[in-house]
DNA sequence: GCTACAATCCCCGAAAGTGGTGACGGCTGG
DNA sequence: CCAGCCGTCACCACTTTCGGGGATTGTAGC
């Protein structure tokens, strides 16, 4: 049994040039070529491959939309997306939106096979540049979700569900009747709160509680 | 002129290995060689690589931990990891930590001298089995960094920089100082923030703004 | 020229939050 | 057993925010 390919490119020569690199491997079937993406999800459905080429530059319609796109409806299959530029943003929205792999078409000719036999194997082929504009872009956000040692406030249980609350923009009243306290009780908590992250004021608490992800 | 490069490696066999592989390359020079990483900083700065090969698994402190401190020392050094197993989350770590490449010790002889080249032009190599899993932790973690499609709320600039002033955590007469504006002027922007984001209180306002990144 | 809207300003009454101080029971560790 | 902390509640005086109005200027678009 083979794997289905299916192309999605705008250019012809390239969606041609494709078409007999595949041919040269027996166990690859090319079950669709197409030269837009509007159609992408119905194309996808009808020609159900185990691999989709995708160009990254495409009229209407982005190849990155499409990617998403043909996801949504099919996880399983793996897209490879090809490109002339090395965009760090849209490599990186490439990936967000389900890529499994990338190439740059100058080594279509020699690469491609290599590449879709990695997706095959459960590998993501990407060239050693793309993937250091990959971890650079992961460097950049670990900052964002590991949000350095968070100090410890030591906040009381109590204290930490009252903070939760007032998160999701609670007021005291509010606050009081979900924990089945009063009122004064909840200003008590806030107030220490207040003492404990040094600030002054609930917006000055929620954006700490949210930034330093106290919650 | 060659490039100087070190090893990490706690297992003695290991490292000669790679030593006799890069004496192969007339250009590589291996400047540094440790069965330990207590003193890697030190170490670093006495054999100043370009280029460290760091095991992840080893002893005292971890390799990564290893990679934090050199990179935080000396953030040119292109540092490549090299393990056993293809761990996600260390895998993950290692290149928050700041490693730029991934080899697998089974593919120590055929690939390391491809892999350090990649490095030395500016690239990341890494097996695509690596590179899937790059990619898998980057999609799981793009959910938290894009917090679903951000509608767009059409705040207008000056709203957008009161709202800015309120997550900071200022009072409507702090802001109007700081905007060189009235604290009535302040709180007309405020009432349009709450209708065109559908609050009713400003620790909402906060919480929405920092949540789906509008600040 | 008219409309739309951003940006500025104003007032009032009601609601919510802030700061300080004090108090009570319960539980824990020295 | 007593000091210390957590969790609970209360009162007072004060500030700030909220939810309705309404008003003016200027600018951009039809």
């Amino acid at each position: 049994m083979g794997l289905r390919i299916a192309i999605f490119d705008d250019n012809k020569n390239i969606r041609e040039s494709i078409s007999m690199l595949l041919n040269t491997e027996p166990d690859f079937a090319l079950v669709g070529s197409f030269g837009h993406v509007l159609d992408c999800v119905r194309d996808v459905r009808e020609s159900k491959p185990d691999v989709v080429l995708m160009d990254i530059e495409m009229p209407g319609m982005t190849g990155i939309e499409a990617v998403k796109a043909i996801k949504k409806e099919f996880p399983q299959v793996q897209i490879l997306m090809q490109t002339v530029f090395e965009d760090d943003d849209r490599v990186f929205d490439s990936i967000c939106a389900g890529a499994s792999g990338y190439i740059l078409k100058n080594f279509l000719n020699t690469k491609l096979v290599d590449a879709i036999r990695e997706l095959q194997y459960g590998g993501s082929p990407m060239s050693p540049s793309v993937a250091r504009k990959v971890l650079n872009k992961m460097q950049s956000v670990s900052s964002v979700i590991m949000p350095e040692e968070a100090p410890d406030y030591h906040l009381t249980p109590r204290e930490k569900e009252v903070l939760g609350c007032l998160v999701n923009g609670q007021s005291y009243k509010m606050i009081a009747a979900e924990l089945f306290i009063s009122y004064e009780t909840v200003r008590s908590h806030v107030k220490k709160i207040y003492e404990k992250l040094h600030v002054a004021s609930l917006t000055e608490v929620v954006a700490k509680a949210i930034n330093q992800r106290i919650v």
